[in-house]
DNA sequence: ACCGTTGGCCAACACCTGTTGGCAACGGTA
DNA sequence: TACCGTTGCCAACAGGTGTTGGCCAACGGT
């Protein structure tokens, strides 16, 4: 039976697919699981049926993937701009990424989840991509540009700094990518 | 008698200090009045008595002044380091602007505060700073260096990214100065 | 020495939270 | 048809939250 499909899969994606609007428009501890089921129009104790209690609920809602392309086999000189338009194509297209942002502030385990991604995903891409550059290892190279990735994503997204959200989305990457190009590829 | 120096004085302090540490710790739902009252060794009530509700004393506590020195007088090419540096003294040495961005993000009237204080703080230093440059606004130049300012103190100081954490503070000022920099007193 | 004012604590309120167990309807299978 | 696992809802629990009102002791000016 656990190969095939069970009437009760909708619900599951249907929990998940609530957990994440809800995680995403209000942090982790005032999305409630009575919220969450309301918007799944089911039942709460079904999410605990479903997915155990809600820091379990959570986990599987923040399952996130970067999607990063390999850096190694692109222009060397456009790099800052692929990843800024990359990160804008991922968090228009899943709030799963501001989910975790806003999570991450004031849940521990979030928090982690959220170093975890960082370490895993994008740490490994700009070590390939800055391979041969001297001066700072990858893993600082990688910390900084999130420091400027997730800077831009917590005033646009999170905050809504009125410039900030005004701005067009290529008008921002304009101006954010070489920041991005200097912290991945260049030396002090 | 309200001019005067009340005992009561040094009780409303105490609730004002303990209760900056807990929102920076914990953001605002976590940091609960109980809690903060304890740290303070006082009675919750008396936290209500004195500030009213949670909402005023988040106010109270989130008041904050970034202390920007007038950039219009400074060597102009130095702008970046200026402003990175200042930053790290103001929230070494003052836990509230991590307690903002913690409660920022899951609480609307800690982002409004937010957008209060880089709006009629920053705004107006960047304006006197970039009068006489070309191509985007001030408010604009203003929600860029924010974008980088917040987000280094994001991942250095709430997320903690072990790269990031392990940067020593004037590494971190030779890198994101020239980023502030560009924002600030460059074109594209 | 008095007595109003101030500073403080205790107990309780109404509400909301995550979480649990029991019970009814459904839907394939034998 | 009789069965049994699945899907779902209802009601409740235990604990924590912000918040309130009443009571008591200490202070300080007269």
């Amino acid at each position: 039976m656990t190969d095939s499909v069970r009437r009760s899969d909708a619900t599951r994606a249907a929990i998940l697919r609530a957990a994440r609007e809800r995680f995403a428009a209000d942090g982790y501890e005032r999305a409630t699981i009575r919220a969450i089921a309301a918007d799944a129009a089911i039942d709460p104790s079904m999410v605990m049926r479903y997915y155990g209690n809600k820091e379990r609920l959570f986990a599987a809602a923040a399952d996130f993937d970067l999607r990063l392309p390999d850096l190694a086999g692109l222009p060397h000189h456009a790099l800052g701009e692929i990843v800024v338009a990359h990160f804008f194509d991922r968090w228009d297209g899943d709030e799963t990424l501001i989910a975790l942002l806003r999570a991450g502030t004031t849940n521990p385990a979030a928090a982690e989840r959220m170093r975890e991604i960082f370490a895993s995903q994008l740490g490994p891409v700009v070590a390939r991509a800055a391979r041969g550059a001297t001066g700072p290892t990858a893993e600082q190279r990688a910390g900084l540009a999130a420091s400027q990735i997730l800077g831009l994503a917590l005033t646009r997204y999170v905050l809504r700094f009125a410039p900030v959200v005004a701005l067009r989305r290529d008008e921002l990457v304009a101006w954010v990518a070489p920041t991005i190009q200097r912290y991945l590829a260049e030396d002090l």
